[in-house]
DNA sequence: CTCATTGCAAAGGATTTGCACTAAT
DNA sequence: ATTAGTGCAAATCCTTTGCAATGAG
């Protein structure tokens, strides 16, 4: 799981250290979208606290590598998701509990490039999220665990 | 222009300010996508300066009363333009200059409503940005002027 | 042993908030 | 007169950076 980030810390001449392979191991080990936060907290109620400077440095050579995507969802914050075999896709997030589900359209990547020839533009790449209510939003039984920028705009008359 | 902003305000019983007017002017009379410290500058320099926080709680305002829309594109911080008849449009971001350029295709809509069921989610709204160089900045005649946000991943390796 | 990393704390940028002061109704 | 808005500065949130102490190669 971690190993090619190891891989790519000495192919890089970069000391492997305690603190980057546990961040390593937390973002790619995990499912989730995780924000820096996440990764800290987790890593924290591991045992394994890491700085939060520490944690960011990590974040972007994970990103640096190819390992990790960065993803920004206009919550305010960024997230971090292991970068799997999975060449493009796109997310829906729950407004309500914060969840992120992913989808994949092979549709998108076409159309977005056509759109943005005829405006005479060069794509380079592009982002959708749909917000949505999840199912167990939808009946009632949400966690409402969803971060504040996006209760905000949900929640915004 | 601003009347409608006028009207708003009287319907809600919320006092017409010179502040609250002049912000109005600036982003409904703009074709840009403003942020908040560009509608600050430019109050500034027409002689109407306005306190920082009365300019994002104006924002709000306008917002809420509709008539202007506020976008994200991932930049760090959020910009606004006027809520023009169009129901829904998508953006097209110069990742060099940071021109923003709108597009419209009615597909989306229906496209991210049947995505969204598929997942068992209930469609709020999306938002679809696409990346890429616009014609000058292909040419080489861009004017450099990005969002250190929109550069720093543009540039990111 | 040398040089990069770590972590803390301070700095940063965008946005929000507390509060005394001012202005709209 | 009331009530709400304004602006300043302080506070917040996420992220970055300076720097002395620490650890990897």
């Amino acid at each position: 799981m971690i190993e090619p980030f190891r891989d790519y810390l000495r192919e890089h001449n970069l000391p492997v250290t305690a603190q980057r392979l546990a961040v390593a191991e937390v973002v790619l080990g995990s499912a989730e979208h995780l924000s820096a936060e996440e990764v800290r907290r987790e890593l924290f109620v591991k045992h394994m606290a890491v700085g939060t400077a520490t944690v960011y440095r990590t974040l972007e050579l994970l990103v640096r590598s190819g390992l990790a995507v960065e993803r920004d969802f206009g919550e305010g914050f960024r997230r971090y998701e292991p970068a799997r075999d999975v060449p493009h896709h796109e997310h829906l997030l729950c407004t309500s509990c914060g969840n992120v589900h992913e989808f994949r359209d092979e549709r998108l990547e076409r159309m977005t490039t056509l759109i943005a020839e005829s405006s005479g533009f060069v794509r380079q790449r592009h982002r959708l999220v749909i917000y949505g209510l999840c199912e167990s939003c939808q009946r009632g039984s949400g966690r409402q665990l969803a971060p504040s920028a996006v209760q905000r705009e949900a929640t915004r008359r």
